[in-house]
DNA sequence: CGACACATGTAACACGTTACATGATTTG
DNA sequence: CAAATCATGTAACGTGTTACATGTGTCG
């Protein structure tokens, strides 16, 4: 429901089109979310379906601007006011790896952990660049989620291979996986 | 994707059919992500379609176990061995709604920050008193996993807090949408 | 028998992504 | 003019959720 509720957020600065709200809605985040136009104009038939915006008649060019509604304001004052809950996210495509990885004979676990380590400290770094530049302060504040969710990451990934040398001590065979570090990062016994 | 794989990964183990597998499932993940038994069958006809299971014939109940093929085997193999990016995760709906809340008029972000935080709080309570219940090293590593993240998002808010402090001094003020003053910060941490 | 858990499936719907088709406007 | 950009829209598909329909097996 992000898009939806963002695209109501948008409006409430006053009347968009389309165009205009793919734009500013990736200006706000950075283009971390790449936001595709189609998406866009099927969220804004929902929303009209709904009675939480409606089109507003100029047509200039081809634009197509829509306003938000009375409704409208009431869903985005309700979303602002309502925390996001744990059972609303996503699953933990991850969380759900590792779990799995642990009762899957012939997975070499410390190596699916390794791996993923290398991966998520390459996307701090790159956050870690971006956060050098010039950005909004919405920007700013996307990045440093990322930044925070990164480094918890890789705590969790510390924290499960320490665990899983006290569940399999010593896995039979080093078998090969994709792992593209030279060597420096395998002393992080926490 | 993580269904889907998450089905493969229990069908290695060998032949299963839906209603273990969603049990399985969910024993391994503590229940955190309730499985819907419509979505294993629909997800077991993609993968049958797809060529990664294929049904056995018995049918002693009413059970209908399949089987993982060898191009299923592989491509489990390729989940384990591929790192998540974080271009394929969802977007994170609590960082889009700080970042526009920032620029919505008439939305007091101190409030929605705070209040997020105290759901978040919640949340973190009752996944360290989950822990502290008999569980399965898989589930105990997703209960870790949760716990980690909900750390992290409460660093956040800490985060996002102070920075708004320094672009909004005033949150209970009504009006101003383009007060750019450097007034004097006051450091009102919670 | 009747209730309940086990077990399989389908239908309708929401959301998201990708790709495609179609114009209008700007600009070299 | 031609090409790029702006702008709107549709179609097809994958995934996920909810609700519903159906049958079997067990147990008090």
């Amino acid at each position: 429901m992000s898009i939806r509720h963002g695209l109501l957020a948008l409006l409430e600065r006053g009347p968009r089109y389309g165009y205009q709200l793919r734009a500013e809605f990736e200006d706000s985040t950075g283009s971390t979310w790449p936001l595709n136009i189609g998406q866009v104009y099927t969220t804004l038939n929902r929303l009209e379906r709904d009675g939480l915006v409606h089109p507003l008649p100029e047509h200039d060019g081809g634009q197509r601007p829509y306003e938000i509604t009375g409704a409208g304001r009431a869903e985005l004052a309700l979303w602002f006011a309502t925390p996001i809950a744990r059972t609303d996210r996503p699953r933990d495509e991850l969380a759900i790896k590792l779990a799995l990885a642990l009762t899957t004979p012939g997975v070499n676990v410390a190596a699916v952990v390794q791996t993923q380590r290398t991966a998520t400290m390459r996307a701090l770094q790159e956050y870690t660049r971006l956060k050098r530049g010039d950005a909004e302060l919405p920007w700013r504040l996307v990045l440093d989620a990322m930044i925070f969710q990164s480094e918890a990451e890789l705590r969790w990934l510390d924290h499960c291979e320490t665990a899983l040398v006290r569940f399999r001590p010593a896995p039979p065979a080093p078998l090969p996986t994709r792992d593209e570090t030279p060597s420096t990062t395998r002393e992080t016994q926490a």
